[in-house]
DNA sequence: ATAGTATTTAGATAGTTGTCTAAATGTCGA
DNA sequence: TCGACATTTAGACAACTATCTAAATACTAT
């Protein structure tokens, strides 16, 4: 998981939005283009961000592609923020 | 605090190193800049950011300025991660 | 006051990013 | 295979950002 993309992707208030959408569950991106403001296009860049950051993970179905989010990433992802920003991190396990 | 700043502020490499060297303890801004790369004044200009997003406090102490971290700031902020990446949040306290 | 040190502000610039429109790709059903 | 639908890719553009140099401000000591 590279921390840089992950940041990057998340320091949008779209593509943070679009996670809390997917928290409620995996949607398609036609799904989730009505309820954004934006062209399906521009929301089509921002799945790929968020894939190459690794939160996300598409899966076609027929002529839609599902998008859901790739909870073990964000598993690493919350520690990733706590680490920095200054928690002891619930670590689970020691090293590997 | 103002979610969009302190994303935008978490998105820089260099904020974030910044931000780990004060998690050992207050710095100058002399201090801090002999271990960056960069230039003073790019330095103040993310310390400025940060400050903006509510993460340091500066304090002058004669011809320096301190900065250290904005503990509580950065405990709202732990807890903004979890809430958007998805743990429960060690819930402190109910409302106020 | 003046000189020296620490830091910031101002202004410029190259690179990045979010968005758009238009076109391409992939899939399904007839 | 054809047409319709879902989504992505390509290319362009305005806005933003990290960085720089040069100049300004703030403080200390002489």
């Amino acid at each position: 998981m590279a921390q840089q993309s992950v940041f990057k992707a998340l320091a949008d208030p779209t593509r943070r939005e679009i996670l809390r959408e997917l928290k409620k569950g995996s949607a398609t991106a036609g799904e989730l283009a009505e309820k954004f403001p934006i062209t399906r296009a521009s929301l089509s860049h921002h799945f790929n961000i968020m894939k190459a950051a690794g939160l996300l993970r598409d899966q076609r179905r027929g002529q839609h592609i599902v998008y859901s989010l790739n909870t073990s990433v964000m598993e690493e992802v919350a520690a990733l923020m706590l680490d920095l920003v200054g928690k002891p991190a619930s670590r689970r396990r020691k090293k590997t």
